[in-house]
DNA sequence: CTGTTAGCGCCTTCAG
DNA sequence: CTGAAGGCGCTAACAG
C-alpha cells in the first residue's frame, strides 16, 4: 500500500500538493494535478480513510447498530441503509449488539470515533439508556422505533398502538369477538404498547379480555406455531388470531393448517409487517404494513444531515396500513 | 471525548505510561496503574481505536463484503460472522457492493486500511477480479463459495454441482423424468455449476433435455412464481420442478396451489438452501441443505487467524445433504 | 500556485 | 518502572 509520501515522490511535489488534490481544495496548477493524478494511478494509491479521519476529525461513515442481525426488519432495513448512505456517499457500518444491552451500549461507544453520525434500532436498551446515551455522545444519533412523548434525541418512530388498533378493528368489524393474541416480548415499549392496542381494542368494544387467549411469542416463525398449538391444546375458544408479527402469524397458520382447521373459514388471521413472504403463503395473509424501508431511509438521511450540520431533535411518525388478502373473513355464526 | 493527554494529566503521568496500561504492555507500578484505571474511569475515557489503529497498522476488525443485503443467505450469514468475530474480540465491519462489481472492488480496496483481513461472498466478481484483488491486497482476503481448480487463495466453498445431483436424484428415484428447472442467475459460477447438475443428471438417466422445461430465475419468490406461472401457460408437461433456491421453489409452489394443482400429488417441487421457512410452508418443503452457518464460520474464523499469522492458501469444501420432507412424492403413473 | 510546519490520538523504541 | 521523542498517513494554516 502505498502513502502519499509515495506520490509525492513520483510526481515530484509536496503532501500538501497531493492532498489538495485528493481533496480538490485550493489552488492547483493543471499540470501538476495530472501529474499528481497519474502519479496517484501509477502507484495504485488510495488515501487511507483512518489517517484522514484522524486528521480531520470527520470520518465520513455513519454507523448502524442494532440488537441482532436477525431482528425483524433486519434484511430491508440494512438494505435501504446501505442505499441512502451510498447515495450520500457515506460509508455504512454495520454492528450488533448481541441481543446484550450492556455490549450493545460498549459498542455504540466505541464508534464514537469511527463515525460521524449513528442510527440505532434497538430493542434491548431502555429509553434511559438511549438518554444516556444521547447525552454522553459527541456525535448525533437517530434513534429508530422509540417514541417518548418529550423529543429527548432525534427519532423515527411508529405508532405501534394504532397499528394493532387497526387490527383489531378489522376483525371486529368482521364479527370477531373471540380474538387470540399471539404477543412478542414483552420487555421493550413496542410489545407493550400492542398489547395496550389489543387490550383497549377489546374494551372499546367492551368484549371482555381472557388471559386464556393471550400468548406469548419471540417474533419468529417457531414460537407463532407452538403459541397457535397450545391455544389448540387448551381448546380454547377463538375465530380469529392477531399475532404481533407476519412471522408469528405464519407459524399460527401453519399450526392450524396441521391441525385441519381452515384458515380463514374457520379461523381468521392477521399479521403485522407486510413482510415479503406473507403473500406467498396461502392463504396470502391480511396485514398491516409497517412502513421499515421508508423509516429507514428517514433515519440514515436525517443521520447524514446531522453529520454536516446540527438540527433541533424531532420525532418523525409513521403508521400503519391494513392490507387486506385473504387471510380474514366475517365470522361464521354459531350452528 | 477525552483523549490519552487528559488522562495523563489527570493521573499525573505521561502518555507512554497511559498507553501501557491501555494495552497491558510493559510493567507499571501497582498503585500507578491503579490511578490511571480510575482517572480512565473518571474521564469516561476509551482508547480512539482509529488513532491505535494508525499506530499499530494493527484494526483488529474483519470487513465482511457481500454483493447485496439481500442476498440469498444474507441473515444467517452475517449472524455468525458476528457471532464469530465477537468470540475473537475483533470488529466486524460489514458492507455491501450493491450488486455493482466495479464498487464492489473498490469498496474491497477502501477496506484494506480499515481491516486486518476480508471476508468475500460476492455473486458479481468474477474468479479474474478476485485473483486480482488477491494479489493486490496487502492483506488476506477468504472467499465464500468459489472453487477455483488451482488453490490462489482462501476458499470455503460448497459443491454446488453435487448438491443439484442429490436433488434429481432424489426426483429420479421418484420416478420423475419431466423435471422442469427454475435456475438462478446464470452470470455466476454458483448459476452454472447448477446448471451443469441439472444437465448431467439428466444426461446420465438418458432423459434428453428440454429448453422449454427451463425458466430463470432470480432467487427471490417472486420470480419462482413467475417461473412456474410461464411454465404453466405453456401447458408443458412436468411432474416435478427443481428450483436453484428455496424462495423460488416456494413461488413456484404458491403458483401450482393458484392453479389448482396439488403438491406434491401432481406435481413434486424440491429446492436447495433449508431455508428457515421451508418448513412452515404447506406441504414442508424438501430441500437440500447448504450449510452456510458452518461456512461462514469456518471463513471467518480462517480470516481472524490469517490477521495474526498467514498460512498456505486451501480450500475448504462443503456439500449439500438432503432434507426430506413433503414437497416430493413418486410419480402417479398416467391412467 | 506551492512548500513548510504542526498537529489528529496513539504506540513504541530508547534512555534514564 | 517511567518519560521524552519520533512516527503512523493525512490535513490545514501559514508563509512565500
Amino acid at each position: 500500500m502505498s502513502t502519499i509520501l509515495d506520490v509525492c515522490k513520483l510526481a515530484g511535489v509536496s503532501k500538501a500538493t497531493v492532498s489538495r488534490v485528493i481533496n480538490g481544495t485550493g489552488q492547483v496548477k493543471e499540470s501538476t494535478r495530472d501529474n499528481v493524478f497519474s502519479a496517484m494511478k501509477e502507484l495504485g494509491y488510495r488515501p487511507n480513510r483512518l489517517a484522514q479521519a484522524l486528521a480531520t476529525n470527520k470520518t465520513h461513515t455513519v454507523g448502524l447498530v442494532v440488537s441482532d442481525f436477525d431482528g425483524i426488519h433486519f434484511g430491508l432495513l440494512l438494505k435501504q441503509a446501505a442505499a441512502s448512505a451510498e447515495l450520500a456517499n457515506k460509508q455504512l457500518i454495520v454492528t450488533d449488539g448481541h441481543n446484550d444491552p450492556a455490549y450493545e451500549y460498549e459498542v455504540i461507544l466505541q464508534l464514537e470515533a469511527q463515525c460521524d453520525a449513528i442510527v440505532l434500532y434497538s430493542r434491548t436498551l431502555t429509553d434511559d439508556h438511549i438518554q444516556l446515551l444521547h447525552k454522553q455522545l459527541t456525535i448525533p444519533i437517530v434513534v429508530i422505533n422509540r417514541d417518548l412523548p418529550e423529543q429527548l434525541f432525534h427519532s423515527v418512530s411508529f405508532q405501534q398502538e394504532n397499528a394493532v388498533t387497526l387490527m383489531m378493528n378489522h376483525l371486529l368489524t368482521n364479527g370477531h369477538k373471540d380474538i387470540a393474541c399471539i404477543t412478542g416480548h414483552m420487555n421493550n415499549p413496542t410489545g407493550i404498547a400492542r398489547l395496550n392496542g389489543y387490550k383497549n381494542a377489546l374494551k372499546s368494544a367492551s368484549i371482555p379480555f381472557q388471559k386464556s387467549l393471550l400468548k406469548n411469542g419471540h417474533y419468529d416463525m417457531k414460537s407463532g406455531y407452538q403459541a397457535c398449538q397450545s391455544l389448540l391444546k387448551e381448546k380454547s375458544n377463538f375465530t380469529a388470531i392477531i399475532a404481533f408479527n407476519d412471522c408469528m402469524a405464519l407459524g399460527a397458520l401453519r399450526a392450524l393448517t396441521e391441525a385441519g382447521i381452515n384458515v380463514p373459514e374457520q379461523v381468521s388471521i392477521i399479521g403485522i409487517d407486510d413482510d415479503p413472504v406473507s403473500e406467498f403463503f396461502t392463504p396470502r395473509l391480511t396485514t398491516v404494513k409497517l412502513p421499515i424501508v421508508e423509516m429507514t431511509k428517514q433515519a440514515v438521511e436525517l443521520a447524514i444531515t446531522l453529520c454536516d450540520e446540527s438540527k433541533p431533535t424531532h420525532s418523525y411518525q409513521y403508521q400503519g396500513e391494513l392490507i387486506q388478502r385473504e387471510s380474514v373473513m366475517p365470522v361464521k355464526l354459531k350452528a
